[in-house]
RNA sequence: CGGGGAGUGGCGCAGUUCGGUAGCGCAUUCGCUUUGGGAGCGAAGGGUCGCAGGUUCAAAUCCUGUCUCCCCGACCA
């Protein structure tokens, strides 16, 4: 049984390599850096998308696409935001190819005048159109989201985790006051808060960035932050106040109703496949991937044991209503009838792939009208009645559901502590987990414990869990403790 | 980009020390028997040994360069 993969406490490192391989989600690709994400894999994404997609639509937002490449001089306008991209973009500099003996190589005549960035973020070149479509406060706001790749030159990549290509969505919105951007920041994040819990059952903390881990060009980022089985912290999506920033680099007014001319205010917000990474490690175990039936690509499999034709004809006769019962409930059902493989073979590969309910239907089920039900997340095994299958399941893939969300949020909150001395912090930090302590608010001071602790401030948590106090290092006065740990 | 490890049929590996013309397991194809936790037997197909140079009568093996992947560090979602 899953007899390939690591164990965690081995390597957790290597064990969620063999997961992603052994549950055919994504390759490593012969380009650097960059993965091939396999219809498993991408599965998984196509229901997060759909799900985001429609909180978006929900909150008010529409779909656009702008251009894959940036002409070099948009991304010098906004000083900080370059700063932050230069060192990791893709730099196109020619267009065509020339044969050269059998192999090709770049015509060096074909040089672009302007190189074209390819994009690492988007706000730019969708500022610049924003400036054309912003006259008046009639025209505001405007918010849009795109689904697109994005390129950032990494030098160390993890499938998922990190990659120099990966896939994302980012909303960029343009309003008349600073309140209502604002507003749609916290919107946004309350939104992705609410995605990472009820679908991806990954328990978060949500905060806002101190300045050294705030995006380029931000006036303040907000975060959801979340804890990995190996006591690792994922940042698994961010919300941008961007206030006029972007406005002001590209010359973005409306004129408001009182006659004035103003700089619109900004924001903008994204996810990408690094979420499906703090799905494998928010939930998966030893024996490969655990999905939440909410993301899960089939909730159900159902696997038929047979020796004869005869009986083959009879279990998936038997089968077949129950299948129709379960889909009308809304549940999506793979039925496995490949002849080439045994049910013990079955069995162990869709355990790996993490479906979330597996039933077996053989010639002893048709007799006494029964299904063995067997759970991913538990591993448990029941023969259960065919009377009221549908019902059990339907039941069943909430409480999996509920239990991996119960799951992860007891392990987060067991492994997060509050600590008052610095020497406390240290020995703490070790162990994994979040830790909230005070800090004095200065950027030396958190480099000082990142250089000694290898912890970053995750955030300054939106509900701080105490009052004031004394900075863990320096015994400056703190307002309120944020939270460290060791990160991705 | 620094330190360590690795690239050999689709996958996992042996062979490299001491050069002699490539092998094992799984997978694949065909046949028969099988099927409630990764089936058995028999037969068959499949590799210019990451790539490019060099040394040699002869290179998977030695030398040089280069690319990619994994682990650890610095940087980042």
């Amino acid at each position: 049984m899953a007899k390939k993969i690591t164990k965690r406490d081995q390597d957790y490192s290597q064990w969620y390599i063999d997961v992603v391989k052994e549950a055919k989600l994504a390759d490593h690709s012969p380009v650097r850096g960059c993965m091939v994400v396999r219809p498993n894999g991408f599965a998984i994404w196509e229901n997060m998308k759909a799900a985001l997609d429609k909180m978006f639509k929900d909150t008010g937002h529409e779909n656009a696409y702008f251009p894959l490449f940036i002409p070099k001089s948009f991304l010098s306008k906004e000083a900080q935001h370059v700063e932050g991209f230069a060192k990791e973009c893709a730099v196109v500099t020619h267009s065509r190819l020339k044969s050269v003996d059998g192999g090709v190589e770049v015509d060096p005549d074909s040089k672009l005048d302007e190189e074209l960035i390819v994009r690492p973020t988007s706000e730019t070149i969708i500022w610049d159109s924003y400036k054309n479509w912003i006259q008046s406060y009639r025209d505001l706001p405007i918010k849009i989201n795109q689904w697109a790749n994005v390129v950032r030159w990494e030098m160390r990549t993890r499938l998922f985790l990190r990659t120099m290509e990966f896939l994302w969505q980012e909303g960029h919105t343009a309003h008349a006051t600073k309140e209502e951007a604002v507003e749609e920041t916290e919107q946004m994040l309350e939104v992705y808060r609410t995605f990472a819990e009820e679908y991806m059952a990954m328990p978060v903390i949500t905060g806002v960035k101190t300045e050294s881990e705030r995006f380029a060009g931000a006036v303040d980022t907000y975060c959801i932050e979340s804890l990995m089985q190996d006591g690792k912290a994922l940042q698994a999506g961010t919300s941008h106040f961007l206030g006029q920033n972007f406005a002001k680099a590209f010359d973005v007014k409306f004129q408001d109703q009182d006659g004035e001319h103003k700089h619109v205010w900004a924001t903008s917000w994204g996810v990408s496949t690094r979420l499906i990474g703090g799905l494998i490690m928010t939930h998966s175990d030893d024996q490969g991937l655990v999905i939440p039936p909410k993301l899960a690509p089939n909730q159900v499999v159902v696997v038929p044991i047979y020796r004869s034709d005869e009986q083959r004809a009879e279990v998936l006769e038997y089968a077949e209503p129950v299948i129709k019962e379960l889909e009308a409930k809304g549940i999506s059902v793979k039925l496995d009838d490949r002849d080439n493989y045994k049910p013990g073979w079955k069995f162990a590969e869709h355990e790996v792939q993490g479906t979330p309910i597996r039933l077996a239907v053989g010639p002893r089920d048709v007799e006494n009208s029964n299904l063995e039900l067997a759970r991913r997340d538990t591993l448990e095994k029941n023969i259960v009645s065919r009377e009221g299958i549908a019902e059990r399941i339907d039941e069943m893939l909430q409480t999996i559901q509920k239990d991996l969300f119960n799951n992860a949020k007891k392990r987060m909150d067991d492994r997060t502590r509050s600590v008052d001395s610095y020497e406390e912090f240290k020995k703490e930090i070790e162990k994994g987990g979040f830790i909230y302590a005070h800090w004095d608010g200065s950027e030396k001071t958190e480099q000082q414990i990142k250089e000694e602790t290898k912890a970053t401030i995750r955030c300054i948590p939106l509900k701080p869990d105490n009052n004031s106090g004394e900075c863990m290092v320096t015994g400056k006065p703190s307002k309120r403790k944020v939270l460290f740990a060791r990160a991705y």
